[in-house]
DNA sequence: GTCTATATAACGATAGAC
DNA sequence: GTCTATCGTTATATAGAC
């Protein structure tokens, strides 16, 4: 599994993946196997040869959601500009991958809420923790970039790490609401992301007073 | 039900449904009723006596959740003051009754979350867009107060709908990272909410452009 | 009202054929 | 690699005693 060795996805992985981070996006953790497995276009015994149980499909669709995100808002975090500059590209980018890959957003989320529904064997918790990492370390990049902007004073003096869970957590929000229309262009999600990104970085008051 | 006839709930369908919150918002939809039973000390005979199904019990939690914070919330929207005011106001007491009632406001957020893993008899489909109403109604009254805001030049001219949204997902994406500390205070928590809508409400931006 | 069975259905996971 | 068949468990919901 990539968590430990940071290998590759193969294809017949991917797909199955795919499918099941649509599905938990759906249905929720509780979603029948049977069910990704038809829309894959397979059965069960695929599911099962490529993965040991549900969970461990959850986890492997949780880890590439949260890398797929990381590897685009990290260079923008170390970036050139000011606070404020980079944590508006940082969030955009967030709520742009959010949209793109909405299933695998909405499988990070609900690892992140961690349901501990499941009795997790050793090998599972280690996996869960490791993730549980990544995540405090993107959680991290935009603390060290509210830091930043407090510090160069293009960001209100507010908890930084307050601010920035905050930040986070409103962004990942809009999966709330969203959903892809037909007919979306690039540029339309972009524009849509822009706005999101207005609202809750910049606030609401107009005037405020500071 | 109170849904359809606004009938009090009474007394042991209260105490089921304060465990039910609670088991749902650690273990999700799936929790299992004997679980439910086990945290009220009964089992589950006593509660399928209150309830026909344990969706029926998620339903009359949702609405509980529901009308709680929209009793507290409305007043404060007719209020006088500015949009702005009225808003801080609103949201302020929107994160309290996050803080105070958290089991039935992870409720309320999984019943709008709307995940359909349950098929609905046509009872439950009714009774939940009965609710999902409520919820309509609950964030129009957001949506009122932004474009008041908006009207009398408190507010930034945003888009009111996207805005309202917005502003109602950030609040509630608290329940993500906040959970009950013993020996907190009512005025720690005050101070905690002013803290977070500030944040939510005001945005980062120190001396942004607008 | 509350309990102890128990019916019944669903689903995760495995075994073994091809 | 992919399938079918099946085991074993779990959990919703009901029946009926007290």
């Amino acid at each position: 599994m990539a968590v430990a060795d940071g290998v590759e996805i193969d294809h017949a992985k991917r797909r199955i993946l795919d499918a099941a981070a649509e599905a938990f996006m759906e249905q929720g953790f509780g979603v029948a196997i049977d069910d990704i497995a038809e829309s894959v276009g397979a059965t069960k015994g695929l599911i099962y040869y490529h993965f040991r149980s549900k969970f461990d499909i959850f986890l492997a669709a949780y880890e590439h959601g949260m890398r797929t995100v990381r590897e685009q808002v990290e260079p923008l975090a170390r970036a050139t500009g000011s606070g404020r500059e980079r944590l508006i590209a940082m969030s955009t980018q967030h709520v742009m991958n959010l949209m793109t890959n909405l299933a695998y957003h909405h499988v990070v989320h609900l690892g992140v809420r961690e349901q501990s529904s499941t009795a997790l064997k050793p090998r599972q918790r280690k996996a869960l923790d490791t993730l549980n990492v990544l995540r405090a370390e993107y959680e991290n990049l935009f603390l060290q970039v509210v830091e930043d902007g407090i510090a160069d004073g293009t960001v209100r003096p507010v908890r930084a790490k307050l601010a920035a869970r905050t930040l986070l957590c409103s962004l990942n929000a809009v999966d709330m609401w969203f959903h892809r229309i037909e007919g979306q262009s690039p540029e339309d999600l972009r524009q849509l992301a822009d706005e999101v990104v207005d609202i809750v970085v910049g606030g609401l008051l107009l005037d405020p007073v500071r």
